[in-house]
This record gives structure tokens, C-alpha cells and sequence, in this order.
DNA sequence: ATAATCTGGTTGTCCGACAATAGCAATATG
DNA sequence: CATATTGCTATTGTCGGACAACCAGATTAT
């Protein structure tokens, strides 16, 4: 038989709301760093009433659309890189991924990262990464949190480095998951320092000297030493991340 | 001045009603599967009105740890690979993010999928690859979308057996963002379904024979054809997807 | 036994209210 | 005059109650 009627589409007025302001955002109707209306307003505009409009800001709250600004305002923002990867790292700490499986990931993707560094990155970004080498050299020896935050530093600014949000966004989340390992193996190897900063300064030479293969092979020796740091520490690599 | 009092932790209600939830399920007192009670119960327990409660609950929905059942009730989740992988593109597209961003990252990490598939698939694995490649070749030429969802669909496959959540997410995401170009391509794309269908055949060739460097070449030759057809069929690569 | 109906519990939405808060203006203080 | 204090006002955060819509399961009718 045939349809003479298409099913109303029924959806709760606080997922409507929702969808309406997330249109309008990705539309651009509402442009980055405008402010939402007050709760009222948006009463009056949506013929709805203030519970409802609150339930659907948490909505757009939560997804990163709108954060608080000054006088508890909402302002739009669309999503950053960072943002994204700090909401998928979180997402896979909650759904139980295990230190093998980010590691795996981070053994796949930053060679290739670091091929592509030592075709794009610009000699700003080197020299920012030969700074941030030089403050992890003078960091006291037993300073495990700045060894740690010196390692992370340097894989964020290749990632940065790379121009590409979507691939920048991924390999931040990985740093994000692969810190408190980091901070595991670095606490229990003893020479960890010292061989982050030989395979940070081979990377640089290799990101210098424009050579893809060279990077992407030191990449791939530097996350092998990480991988045999977990061995070191006996960090049990089936265990969920955090 | 000695600081006598530390600041109290003032955080709107809803919010910690978020946490509060977030946290027995991060920590496994509420089990993947077991449902929420209901709003009244968690006014109850809270000692908040239920506007509040359905607050928190809007934030809980929205970062994927909540879903809804049968008669409307919560249901525990943790998030898997795919609702990250959504979750990501859609805030990647609402980033702004261009083609050529997308495909950049699909041409640095699917050799090196491929690479690993070509260690870990099984054979069952493999053998999926042949049915969906069968059902492609006979789809009628002209069929675009079955031509494009035989694309998407071997990639989704690798992209499973991997047997990593973290890169099964990330490439799941790509998988969503390229949807849109692909269509465009295969579209105008005369013999796009003919090359498509080789390059799974010498893919799978490749698998089955567990030589990682060869699937690796061939993937990257797959995505290089990808990006001829973006040539032909004049995509502006600058532009933001979707 | 199957279909139709009832029923209780739950969600979605509304209304109205009020305390807490933050920005701003008016005022007091030196 | 400049600065600190206070008061005002708009907005948010929370409350309580109310009711229709809805759904699953029990009950009744065919």
C-alpha cells in the first residue's frame, strides 16, 4: 500500500532545542565566540520552558559547543583539537582500553607522524623543540614530572607541528592516555632521561636535515625504548588505562 | 597572608550529579548493562529535585555512558569504539575540519593499518573481505552507493581486525568524514569501482600471504587512487567537510 | 490462545517561586 | 580625584508541585 503520510517525527523539546542551536552553530548563523541569549530568551524564541531549555544546553554543554564565559554566559565555540582529544581519551579510559592497545596505536602512528614532521615542520617549530629540549636538560635528575612532561611536550609539538587537525587531534589523545604510564616507566628506569633526550636530539637532526626516513626510524627506536621501559617496569600492559 | 581556609568546592548540583554517576561507573560499582534507577529514586538518593537530576542526566546522555532501553529507562554503557569514532567526526565537522585534513590523515594511517592487518587478520577476517568484495562486484555498475558503501565497508573491516580499539576508533572516524567525498568521487569517477575492486583483490592477496609490506604498498596505492579521484572529480580539498 | 483493555509507574513538560551570584551603578571614604 | 564599599538588577541554579503522554505488564474479553 501506498504511504499518503510520512510518521511525525517526535523527539523530546529538550533534544529539539538541542538540534536547533547546534543547526544554527554549524551553519554559522551563530558565529564562533557569540554569545547564546539568556535562559529566558530562548523560553520566549523556543515556546518552551526554562527546564527544558536548561536540559538542552547541558546537551550542547557537554558536547563543546557552548562554554561559560564571563557572568556564567554561554559563549559558542566550536571544537578544537584538543577538545576532541581530551573527550576520546576520556571516552576510551571509560570504555576499558588497555595500555597495549594505546601503546600499539602510538608505535603505528608516530613514526609515520614523524615522517611527516621532517616535511613540514617549520623552523620555528624546531627551535621551539630544541627550548623545550634544553629546559628538560637542565631539569634536575630525579624530577621524574618534568622528564615526564618533557617527553609529552615533545611529542605535542610534533603533532602540532603537523598542520592537520584531525591528525593532531588524535595524537593528542594518545599523549593524554599515555601519560601516567610514562610517568610509571620513567620512575623506574634509570637512565630513561638521558635516552629521550639522545632520541629527541637524533629526531630533531633528522627533522633538520629534511629526512622522512631518518625520522620515521628514530621515531620508531624511541617508542621501542618506551616499549622496553614497560617491560622495566613491569607496567602490565593488558591492565585498562587508569 | 597565610591562607587559613582553602576554598570550598562549590559546583552546581547537576554537575555533581554527573560526577557522582560518572564515577560509580568508571569505577565499576555500576556495571556495564545494569540500569539507572529511576529519576524519582535519584532524587531520592541525591536529595535534589528531579529538574536537577535530569540536568546531570542530559550530561550523562551526552557523553555516551547512558542509553536508553526499553521503557524509556537508563541503561549503563561504556563507550565503544564506534561512538567515539562518531562522536569525534561529528565534532571534527563541526571543527571545521577540510577534505584535504581528512585525507592526509587516511593516507598516513591506513598503509600502516593495512601493514598490521596484514599480521593480524584472521582468517575469518579475511574471509569477510571476499564475501563483501563479491557482494560489490556484483552490485549493478551504475549503483554508486553500493559502490561506496563496498568501499567504506572494506575499510571498516581492516579496520576491525586490528584488534585495537583505539585505532579502530580512529579509523572508524575517517571512515565516517570520507563518506561524503567518496560519493562524490565514485560518482564521477568512470572506472572508480573497477580500480576499487582491484585493489581489495591485491589487498587481500597480500593478507592472505601475511606480507605486511606489500599490503602496505598497495594501500598506499589504493589511497593514492583516492586522491586522483579527487583531482577528477574536482573536489575542493580546502573545503570543510560536510 | 490471542487480542483488546486497563492500570500503575515513569518520563516529558509546564508553572511559579526564590535564593545565590555576578556585573554594574551609585555611593561613601580617604 | 581615585579607590573601596554598598546596593541594585538581571540571570542562573534549585526547588516543589502538577499533569499529560507513554510504556510494560497484568487483566479481561473474544
Amino acid at each position: 500500500m501506498t504511504r499518503a503520510f510520512q510518521p511525525i517525527e517526535r523527539a523530546p523539546a529538550y533534544l529539539k532545542v538541542f538540534r536547533a542551536i547546534e543547526e544554527k552553530i554549524s551553519d554559522g548563523s551563530l558565529k564562533d565566540g557569540a554569545h547564546l541569549p539568556t535562559e529566558g530568551e530562548l523560553c520566549a524564541q523556543f515556546g518552551v520552558t526554562r527546564s527544558t531549555v536548561r536540559e538542552g544546553l547541558r546537551l550542547l554543554e557537554q558536547t563543546g559547543l557552548i562554554v561559560r564565559g564571563p557572568a556564567k554566559k554561554f559563549f559558542i565555540k566550536r571544537p578544537a583539537a584538543a577538545d576532541i582529544a581530551a573527550a576520546a581519551s576520556k571516552s576510551f579510559a571509560l570504555g576499558g582500553v588497555t595500555f597495549s592497545e594505546v601503546f600499539d596505536a602510538l608505535a603505528t602512528l608516530y613514526p609515520e607522524a614523524a615522517r611527516l614532521a621532517a616535511k613540514r615542520l617549520t623552523k620555528a617549530d624546531i627551535a621551539e623543540m630544541k627550548k623545550a629540549g634544553d629546559s628538560l636538560t637542565s631539569a634536575r635528575d630525579g624530577d621524574h614530572e618534568a622528564t615526564v612532561a618533557g617527553a609529552v611536550e615533545f611529542f605535542q609539538l610534533i603533532a602540532k607541528g603537523l598542520d592537520n587537525r584531525v591528525m593532531l587531534a588524535m595524537l593528542q589523545s594518545l599523549n593524554l592516555m599515555i601519560g601516567e604510564s610514562l610517568r610509571q616507566v620513567i620512575a623506574k628506569a634509570p637512565r630513561a632521561k638521558d635516552r629521550i633526550l639522545n632520541a629527541q636530539k637524533k629526531l630533531i637532526e633528522a627533522f633538520e636535515a629534511r629526512n622522512p626516513d631518518l625520522a620515521a626510524d628514530w621515531m620508531a627506536k624511541h617508542v621501542a625504548d618506551l616499549k622496553r621501559g614497560y617491560d622495566v617496569a613491569k607496567v602490565d600492559l593488558d591492565a585498562a588505562i587508569l
